[in-house]
RNA sequence: GGUGCGGUAGCUCAGUCGGUAGAGCAAAGGACUGAAAAUCCUUGUGUCGGCGGUUCGAUCCCGCCCCACACCA
């Protein structure tokens, strides 16, 4: 009998996520599990939204200021860092809450990931560094030629996923989809998914304002200070890389604070498109009131 | 006032040696199992500034007008 449960807080960015998530904490005094491919990095701070210090003191936030930028975070890292984050918060406690943005993570945390062997480095830099010289050309045909069974079904346009395809070929001598097993794992816990959604128009406001509030916080600094870390992946980041480009000298301040808005709008779709998708989620309006929050959530269990 | 250069998709612009037009960006939708705030895919009819003229046919040539910019006075 499954008498624990975790509550996930899913929806777009800039929808109210954290908010809701620490009053759902509060409620029942326990801790949150952070679902935010970003906001695990020490590093990077007023760009990501974090919560705020008083409520990271009040409230035990996993996977925030967990890592460095100069880390490798993905996926199966996050799936087993927040299981045993659940493990952990379940001893004492019947209920937990994960809150964030990221898709990929909380699906990996509650359907399981598939186990791929570790990539050898060499192998990955090597092909890495050939399709930056050959081009995508290049990377098709070889996976093509390499593993023409991902080829077929896959995304072949997409370097990202050409190159994991090509460095797992050639790294365990299989294809990347027999690995892709994509069997949902049983959890001993219940999971209980909850998005919040708010019109379109609302939405855009809330991400102007809140750029414009990092603006004022001090993000150009926070950027500048990150300046000698700006090619790595993780620096690849909506407010980073904008800013890296007018401290570079390409584009004004205003140019640049004008496409942080836009980019994260696009960023907010695409969570929108892969949370929509799942149709465990229960949607509600984020306006609401904390108490009557709580009182819907309590009704799921 | 004169001269020059423009006025084409929401924006920036390309183009049609005369047969009613296309890129990038935006917008909308979508995919996505080790970079995921990433990466990728799909979708382009608009009085081609206005009015006349030439022509079988004009956005393209001609005339006038309007608008923007630059220079000269």
């Amino acid at each position: 009998m499954k008498n624990k449960y975790c509550f996930v807080i899913v929806g777009a960015t800039a929808a109210g996520k954290t908010y809701f998530a620490i009053q759902l904490a509060r409620h029942f005094n326990t801790q949150i599990i952070s679902a935010d491919s970003r906001q695990c990095y020490k590093e990077l701070n007023i760009g990501v939204a974090k919560p705020s210090p008083h409520n990271l003191e009040e409230i035990k936030h996993y996977f925030i200021n967990t890592h460095s930028i100069q880390q490798q975070v993905n996926a199966k890292l996050f799936e087993t860092y927040a299981n045993d984050a659940a493990d952990i918060i379940f001893k004492e406690n019947n209920v937990t809450v994960m809150a964030g943005g990221t898709g990929l993570y909380i699906n990996a945390f509650c359907n399981g990931i598939d186990e791929i062997p570790v990539i050898n480095e060499d192998i990955k830099n090597n092909i890495i560094s050939n399709f930056e010289l050959k081009g995508i050309e290049w990377l098709q045909n070889q996976v093509k030629k390499e593993d023409p069974v991902y080829f077929e079904k896959g995304e072949t346009k997409n370097p990202q996923r050409l190159m994991r395809a090509l460095e797992v070929k050639r790294s365990t001598g299989r294809s990347i989809t027999e690995y892709q097993k994509k069997q949902k794992k049983e959890k001993s816990f219940n999971i209980i998914k909850i998005g919040l959604e708010l019109p379109k128009e609302q939405l855009h406001k809330n991400i102007d304002n809140r750029v414009d509030a990092m603006m004022r916080q001090g993000l150009l600094d926070e950027v500048r200070s990150l300046l000698p870390y700006q090619h790595l992946n993780t620096l690849n980041t909506v407010g980073y890389r904008e800013l890296f480009t007018h401290l570079n000298g390409e584009d004004s301040l205003n140019e640049s604070v004008d496409k942080i808005k836009l980019n994260t709008r696009h960023y907010a779709k695409r969570q929108l498109t892969w949370f929509k998708k799942d149709k465990e989620i229960k949607w509600i309006d984020p306006s609401t009131d904390s108490e009557s929050f709580i009182n819907t959530c309590l009704a799921f269990i």
